[in-house]
DNA sequence: TGCCAATAGGACTAAATAGTCCAGGAATGC
DNA sequence: GCATTCCTGGACTATTTAGTCCTATTGGCA
């Protein structure tokens, strides 16, 4: 209930706090059923019922289901990103890493491995069909990689990691395995891959470490 | 023109070359297009169109959308299947893994990362939605993630990698490598990341070389 | 309190799209 | 070469879905 902002219209009308609900109201139940249908494959009366709105309520808050999506992109990137900031923006040692990528297997293990990262899923679907919402995607992947290499630049300035490292390339494969994990159990229905492949992005830049040290990661 | 079995009909009926012909070019233009559209986003009406066939043809041989998309996932399958045996079957040494992956940045750099690989565009599109086209791509996966690791297995066999190393997780990790970096090379439309994602794979398998030589990868 | 814009409800329209049907032409087996 | 089955063309229907419109209600503000 602290996001409202996550939200906030970008129109200059007069706008009042049930509006704002009810704009709410219709992303939070778009970002619920595309996540698990896909976005081609949802509809707006589907939104419509799951958010207790109306059509013209749809229409009075957003001009198409082109522009709605593009709100969706936003909003979905503005959440992952928060959480994402929480858990990463106090990242100092390794065993931070291990943490942040436990508990994204558990949380993808709670779901069988199913629907996969709600913003890559989206970039799949979307990155050949809408320029605006592939750039928006593009902007939010970018700055979650930069909470990652902003990370491993804190670790590199303190001695943990070697110089010759790069944080940039570390964060981009990390973020790589972590799709590609999340594709690979989204299609097996089983989370093990994803635990394999962020094993090997952790190794990688375990290798990294100036005293490897530690079991390895489990 | 030497992949008729690629699409193949399954039914029972007596079936003319000229069936096999419509059949096979309805898949090949359902394949074309909704690789660049997404497979909701591309109507029976477009594939008609492009495959210079009529509606009646389309049921004719597919009994309705659903079965038209299973049958691309066969299709695109065997394809892939199909390039990746002619580049992995041999597959002996590191140098040639670092080839392997040349040719997969290459091929994706020609349209600037766009479209991404046609097997994890549908997997996350579909997994959701239809279950069997779900299990038949996590099979190709599977089979594909075979391809490579049969080929760990024989540099292990020869010496090449140390007994320690784990081919078929090595095989995953790298699998999800090049499908992060599909996703995030498509959602830059820049083949970068990807390169970036598939060197972190392979220095991941180049530490189990018994005696590590050569030049990083490029 | 009363005005006015924002908000809501929901029937309605238009367009897109999946799916059906039938009649005629082409292969194939006997 | 004839009957049977497959194959093709395209008009047609049914359904789904995006998008519109009109009326009623609510809430903020003078």
């Amino acid at each position: 209930m602290s996001d409202e902002q996550v939200a906030a219209p970008t129109n200059r009308r007069r706008i009042s706090q049930r509006g704002i609900a009810t704009r709410e109201r219709i992303l939070e139940a778009a970002n619920r059923l595309m996540l698990v249908r896909g976005v081609n494959a949802t509809t707006l009366d589907d939104i419509r019922e799951a958010s207790q709105t109306s059509k013209s309520q749809l229409y009075h808050h957003f001009a198409d289901k082109q522009e709605l999506v593009r709100a969706l992109v936003k909003y979905r990137g503005a959440l992952v990103l928060q959480r994402e900031r929480a858990g990463l923006e106090r990242l100092r040692s390794f065993s931070g890493l291990v943490r942040w990528r436990n508990a994204l297997v558990q949380a993808n293990s709670l779901n069988n491995g199913k629907y996969g990262c709600g913003l890559g899923s989206m970039a799949l679907e979307l990155s050949d069909q809408d320029e605006q919402a592939r750039s928006s995607l593009s902007e939010t992947f970018a700055a979650w990689e930069k909470l990652i290499s902003d990370g491993l630049h804190r670790m590199r300035d303190s001695g943990l990691l070697r110089q010759d490292a790069d944080p940039e390339k570390l964060a981009t494969g990390l973020m790589a395995a972590l799709q590609g994990g999340y594709l690979l159990a989204n299609a097996a229905h089983d989370v093990a891959p994803m635990g394999v492949a962020l094993d090997m992005a952790l190794e990688h830049i375990r290798s990294f470490l100036v005293q490897p040290s530690g079991e390895p990661t489990p």
